[in-house]
DNA sequence: GGGGAAACGGACCGGCCGGTCCGCATCCTA
DNA sequence: TAGGATGCGGACCGGCCGGTCCGTTTCCCC
């Protein structure tokens, strides 16, 4: 959605009509109709069950052969980045909206709550809040991330709720650590919201 | 170590001299040799690099063929089982001393952090704390060390020093989480020390 | 030391998966 | 509507890995 005319991967050279300086790759309109249930289908597969999908299972469920994955997306991680860009994006726009609330611990309990829910039925979520594979586009993102998250946090901790010294990164350790670990064990919503408080918890003041 | 007469695996039906009613396989020297090296070796590769080392390599580090390998482990899964017991060994002996400390609270504090220093080097201990990749005898061991670490917990909340109501579960599931976190993103000493002490004040009353 | 049991290990199998190729179908434009 | 560009997808490749087989070596006991 937020790359309309170019839709990911590499262009194919030049277009042979309207060669502007700025290339547009023209899809044609099937070609579109599949790169967009190829999305579809990844970031759900991705979504229900990990990074460990096959290629050849997403593009079964979008009705393609897996060539026409590949021709959008030269690998697999490739596709992989495409979902978890996106769900990076759901979280940047949760931040700024954290960020905007007037009580910041307020916002931190609320964030880190809104977070369990999310993970607890998303895996892609989870792996972009790691180490992102070492994806140097989904690594700046985080950073940037991460930024902003200290900036909420350092204003917790000068409201006086939060532990001083809290850190964004061990925040996202924590957070992604019981999401681990709650998905591997098949933890109920119950068991989310009870360690995430316990991480919580563990921020205080 | 524990298991002098018999190393593991399933028995040659029955051995031609000295067949009694408990039957004692009585490898040769050479066999025994080897099995000594592979479990070594097992030991020392799933440790450092986790379950996912193949047995081909185990094979060549111990300098024996794959087939050596698998006469006294029938699967993959049955080595790692058998690694995974003797970690197991080494938490239930130090959860056995820490209910001997006259302090709980304080024996949960050292435990855990000694806990975040073993797990720091060895990725099997991690999977022990686990789901135990629903081997039965790992799973019943398991259980019967959270129901110890319970005990230790109830006292710890009897002295008023630990959250009432804290779970063993609740504790291993966080331990674990920080372990997978960490080892993922490849952390420090400190780091370890320092998310410990987090999950530590989490329980905290 | 010799014969038979026990153990060895390299070759092999089957399955999976990421990724590529190329003959063929589809679409777009003139 | 015709012809060429564009996209499609099934077959294929190479590599990895868990696990098995069987001819050969090693050991043990008489």
């Amino acid at each position: 959605m937020s790359h309309p005319p170019s839709p990911a991967g590499p262009p194919p050279s030049v277009s042979p009509s309207s060669v502007g300086p700025g290339q547009a790759p023209v899809l044609r309109i099937d070609a579109r109709r599949n790169l967009e249930r190829v999305k579809e289908e990844a970031e759900r597969l991705f979504s229900e069950r990990g990074s460990d999908v096959s290629i050849a299972e997403i593009a079964a469920a979008a009705g393609v052969g897996k060539a026409t994955v590949y021709r959008s997306f030269p690998t697999k991680e490739d596709l992989l980045e495409a979902v978890a860009l996106r769900r990076h994006g759901w979280f940047e726009e949760r931040l700024t909206q954290a960020l905007a609330e007037p009580v910041a611990w307020a916002a931190f309990e609320r964030i880190l709550l809104d977070l369990a829910t999310r993970l607890e039925r998303d895996r892609t979520l989870g792996e972009v809040l790691r180490a992102a594979r070492g994806r140097p586009a989904l690594q700046e993102r985080k950073a940037a991330s991460l930024a902003t998250l200290q900036a909420l946090l350092d204003r917790a901790i000068a409201e006086g709720a939060m532990r001083p010294g809290t850190s964004a990164n061990d925040v996202s350790l924590m957070v992604s650590g019981c999401s681990m670990a709650l998905t591997q064990d098949g933890g109920t919503a119950g068991d989310w919201r009870r360690l995430i408080g316990y991480v919580i918890d563990a921020f205080r003041a």
